[in-house]
DNA sequence: AGCGGTGAAATTGCATGCAATCTTGCACGC
DNA sequence: GCGTGCAAGATTGCATGCAATTTCACCGCT
């Protein structure tokens, strides 16, 4: 146990163990490295990671907590997943909390937060161009922090951030959807004019279709690429 | 914290034991059996409920997650603290969320449900002329529950709920501001017109209107027993 | 007296071991 | 042939022990 503190991976060993473990599974499984469905044994996870299990039991319950992960008591925890109704709800939700977000925002905001915004959105203009998803999609999430932000609502901020994360692991890969980008940076202009005029409804109303939309986007790539859930509804194959 | 085991509710071990630990450990701080601050040794509870530190501490971290206790690395965990400014913010989250929830069940809730909705409604006001407080806040949360049931979106109502026992902790004894049974009884009653009407709008409106008198109410009954911050500054504007 | 260093007690963090439960493969009986 | 019971392996649940960190009282110094 003595050179196991120096993880060459992760630079320094910052934060507890445990803490470390829950942001690395869970970036593993919002990236989609750890797809849903995938069995977490404990065992196997002390060993990827050097430690032993009792860390990694108290990590798995929190991202259980989070809702990363389903934990079934004496079975086993097993990556997330979700019902094609489930992830409608989720992003209802989503799009319910960005709309009071961005209610909020346009009457709360302060000029050097408007102006943020209004940068960040002019900078992603020029990736739109280029067609860059990548750091498109790293910008868009820079542009909604700063909407949850500009709510002035920490407990708000921390709500809506969770449900993000939860809807993250099965909404990758939105903008995969030919056309997505330029359509999402229009909307995201509906948004940021709204709020630029402090009119706060209609940039509620313009974020809430925006989320709805995106919605449509990801139930289409995911039905394209492989059913999430035993859901023999809709099996037209 | 002698006979504090009068859990004769519950004398067969069911599920397991750190789902027991949160379930009791979480009913005494939403009971207010647990104020918020005191430390939580683990040692102790490990004590007091008869098992080992292990899954005192898989409980403790569960309910940090879920906003309860404060959990400081190598320093133990407390009861969860809160600031004036933050308790304020939890309010608003919550009235946001509940006017979601009344938007929603006013346009989807079935038949039977807005019987169901109206039959609570009409019970509780017996208990409104009686003033008996304790019954009236258990046909107010179950109330409050049907409300977000009826919204048909159970993600949205795992938020909702867990906004509610986040905020119920420092929330106890709204109802000791003198004449709150009367008014609360109206604020319902005009939350259970709009949904009857199916005017989602106007229902989210007034259930929104509710919370935030809630908050104030609760501001005042806090403010008048005990300060939980020391935050002198009074940020009426 | 006030202030900073120091070491022991207290407390948390992590590792390991055993018991309980679930899974899986196979033999047995219908 | 197929379903059922059962036992062995695998996996999780919990207890215990040691290491690391924090806390705090005590002591010496300015």
């Amino acid at each position: 146990m003595r050179a196991a503190k120096r993880q060459t991976t992760t630079p320094p060993a910052r934060g507890t163990l445990v803490e470390r473990l829950v942001q690395s599974v869970a970036d593993d499984i919002v990236e989609g490295r750890l797809p849903p469905g995938v069995r977490l044994e404990e065992v196997e996870l002390a060993a990827r990671f050097q430690v032993s299990r009792t860390p990694v039991r108290e990590a798995l319950r929190l991202l259980a907590a989070n809702g990363l992960v389903e934990n079934r008591p004496n079975r086993g925890a097993i990556v997330a997943t979700i019902s094609e109704d489930r992830l409608y709800e989720l992003f209802e939700v989503m799009a319910e909390l960005e709309g009071v977000c961005a209610r909020l925002a346009a009457q709360r905001m302060t000029p050097a937060e408007r102006q943020a915004l209004e940068a960040l959105h002019a900078e992603s203009a020029a990736l739109v161009r280029s067609g860059d998803r990548e750091a498109y999609e790293a910008l868009n999430s820079r542009f909604h922090a700063a909407l949850y932000r500009g709510a002035h609502n920490a407990a708000l901020e921390d709500t809506v951030l969770a449900a993000r994360r939860r809807v993250a692991a099965f909404r990758r890969a939105q903008f995969h959807v030919l056309g997505r980008l330029a359509k999402s940076w229009e909307e995201h202009d509906q948004v940021v004019r709204a709020i630029l005029c402090g009119d706060g409804d209609a940039a509620a109303r313009a974020i809430r279709a925006h989320v709805q939309i995106v919605r449509a986007a990801s139930a289409e790539y995911i039905a394209s690429t492989h059913p999430l859930a035993p859901h023999p509804l809709s099996a037209n194959g």
